[in-house]
DNA sequence: AATATGATTCACT
DNA sequence: GTGAATCATATTA
């Protein structure tokens, strides 16, 4: 496998990650695959990883919520043209928003990375979320970002590379879909289903009206 | 050069 | 539940 590889840790947990053909599908797919992946952080001060548990897909160029809508294509939003599996990063605020950069070359798709579940590495993640409750340390996109200690240095990282990958997770039950989470300015598309997550986890973040 | 605006989070009431 | 924070990015002049 030219694209994978193996790291183990004390706990004996082992990541394989995946590869880059994993990308190569319908954006709304890939989506759906996404959940129950793990998303893994090597850190100078050890490894951090998350279940992926919640992620909703921009469509580009017709998506009305997406930057790249209408194929607006700018210095932040470069990256999404090219192929899929980059390190699409977003700062709005004082957050850091990570997404998957999806579909063809030349089509501006992307996935937001919104939550996870804590699998390993979770003292380092109660130091990075300043001691909040555990349930708060990764249940929105920001709030992940800052828990795995990740920011803009690595917009434009590719997926399937050290230290940032997404590894070989575990099959989840059951996934729902619903509207999109903070778009409420988008028009016609603050209604499409292209939200997806693991029914009844309690890290999925709260719908805002 | 100036302004408007969030794919959010947190502290408050 | 409400509102402020807070700044990079994009847009307008």
């Amino acid at each position: 496998m030219e694209n994978t590889f193996d790291i183990y840790r004390s706990e004996n947990v082992k990541f394989e990650a995946l590869s880059r053909e994993f990308y190569q599908k319908p954006t709304l797919e890939l989506s759906s695959n996404l959940i129950g992946t793990y998303l893994v952080h090597e850190h100078s001060s050890g490894t951090l990883a998350v279940k992926i548990v919640e992620v909703e897909a921009y469509l580009g160029a017709v998506d009305r919520a997406a930057h790249s809508f209408g194929n607006r294509r700018t210095k932040r939003t470069e990256v999404m043209f090219g192929g899929a599996g980059s390190v699409y990063m977003y700062q709005m605020h004082r957050q850091v928003l990570m997404n998957v950069v999806s579909g063809p070359e030349g089509t501006p798709e992307a996935i937001l990375i919104r939550a996870g579940e804590p699998i390993l590495g979770e003292s380092l993640m109660q130091e990075f979320r300043d001691g909040r409750k555990k349930l708060e340390w990764t249940n929105g996109p920001g709030k992940l970002s800052k828990a795995l200690d990740v920011s803009m240095e690595y917009y434009g990282h590719k997926w399937w590379e050290q230290p940032l990958y997404i590894a070989k997770g575990e099959s989840v039950q059951s996934i729902e879909t619903g509207p999109r989470v903070g778009i409420g300015n988008s028009l016609e598309a603050v209604h499409y289903p292209y939200r997806f997550f693991e029914k009844d986890n309690p890290y999925v973040s709260k719908f805002r009206p």
